[in-house]
DNA sequence: CGCCGCATTGAGAGGTTTCAACAGACGTGG
DNA sequence: CCACGTCTGTTGAAACCTCTCAATGCGGCG
């Protein structure tokens, strides 16, 4: 039903798709030790360490296939994802039932630590291209805190840090357009660089439309966006090619002085 | 220097200020039993247990004067702060050097979790009158969750639903200003009635500007808002007094189905 | 009394949204 | 293989909303 043809960009390097299929679940070998996001994962001081003990943090591995959802609607959560490969946006659908991105996730990011806290939420993670996670139950979690207390604050900081991306991107929302769309640009640059990929080109996995919900304006305004940085110079993008040429201008526009502006994780 | 008049609005019922004025740590009774928050508190169930033993979480009371600020900037947290009376308003700084306000702490809210993770960031929690806050050190805390597993679930539910908070922040952004403004009023009325007040007729703490900063608009249009809202009937707003006359239409402007729109903590 | 911070109000300018038509890519099915 | 529908993205023009700038009012405090 849905296309599939979706390249898994962000799969790790070293590692095919195809020659290790599935693996959903089951198998024990989800050791962090081999994986190519090893170094790059938010969760790799968590796992790493020198008792294997834990090493079976990571429960199991899922696909979610593009345009579907890493957890059901209002699911209390019992478990955590690790983005292993793909990109996934957290959307909550409004009273319109339109739905609303309030972020991306890319790989080596958390997903589902909002869930923890609610009864009743009707926020969504859902998949932007064929992705890969990691499973986490949270009682090894707590466990795993429990037993060894200096992974607490290692846990601690990553929710902390979910809350700081959540600021940021509430802080971006009073700024104008132009600013908005010059520091998601800059944003997901700095995903791709810190993933070892290249932050002067790459490919978005979102649509314009989902760009417009997370920048807070529409899919026309971004398509015009887009051209006015096209005919600047500053950027070329065509469709989901990203290049950005001047990234000096973009940092100026959108006030990245790297101190004023909350950080963008 | 600063104006010190400004009553303790939020005291909990029961205390005295005057009576008991200061005690800046040092003093260990810092017992949440005979606080009058104790079941509107977010912490009350880490602090109530049977043992006695984690009775000295809270290791201090602070005072904080009218528009001066909780945490020094940059400061990497050690310890996490209780609103014990008054309120704050979290604000971080643009690049233009004004200051964007980012959310509300109330009688009972926990605020400096976002301070966990950072470096060099440059939140600010001000006090939006004279204020008194509960001290907890994070190694504290560590410890009792080391020590009590099933604290740990509690906490983690409490920095959860700070992201949860942040993310319907960002969540009203893009609704029209009307809906923000009658989203932040129900939020606030909402506060209130948690806290044991009436959540239809309360006063607001913070200034017209500031309002315009957490729903994104400046101070001239919340004046607007507050005529046309008053105009209407459905409020009757006079300077700081707020009182809510319709709570319906305010719901439906919301479109706070309190099903659809992401709950607001 | 006068200053200062906060709030109200007005009118014009400017930026964004809306609505709509159109173009291109893609997969399906004939 | 081509036609078609759908999804996505582009572009235009008009309407609307909100901001800006500025003048004015109000109240507390020195």
């Amino acid at each position: 039903m849905k296309s599939s043809d979706q390249i898994d960009k962000f799969r790790p390097a070293g590692t095919d798709a195809t020659q290790n299929p599935t693996t959903v679940s089951g198998g024990h070998n989800f050791s962090c030790e081999g994986c190519a996001l090893k170094n790059k994962c938010s969760i790799r001081n968590i796992t790493s360490n020198k008792t294997q003990q834990f090493e079976n943090l990571i429960t199991g591995r899922r696909r979610i296939v593009r345009n579907s959802s890493a957890f059901r609607k209002n699911e209390r959560l019992d478990k955590l994802y690790v983005v292993r490969s793909g990109q996934f946006k957290l959307s909550a659908e409004d009273c319109a039932g339109s739905q609303r991105v309030l972020g991306f996730y890319l790989p080596g990011d958390v997903i589902g630590l909002n869930a923890i806290a609610v009864d009743g939420h009707n926020y969504q993670f859902i998949a932007l291209e064929n992705s890969e996670v990691c499973e986490m139950s949270l009682a090894n979690i707590t466990n795993l805190m429990g037993q060894e207390p200096e992974k607490q604050m290692l846990f601690l900081r990553i929710m902390s840090e979910s809350l700081n991306s959540a600021f940021t991107h509430s802080f971006l929302a009073a700024m104008p357009l132009e600013q908005r769309f010059a520091a998601f640009l800059l944003w997901i640059g700095g995903k791709h660089a810190r993933l070892g990929y290249s932050d002067q080109s790459f490919r978005l996995a979102m649509s314009r439309s989902d760009i417009g919900s997370y920048i807070h304006t529409t899919l026309a305004s971004v398509s015009r966006l887009v051209n006015k940085f096209n005919a600047k110079g500053v950027v070329a993008i065509q469709g989901r090619m990203v290049e950005l040429r001047d990234r000096n201008y973009l940092v100026g526009l959108a006030c990245r002085d790297e101190e004023f502006l909350p950080r963008v994780v």
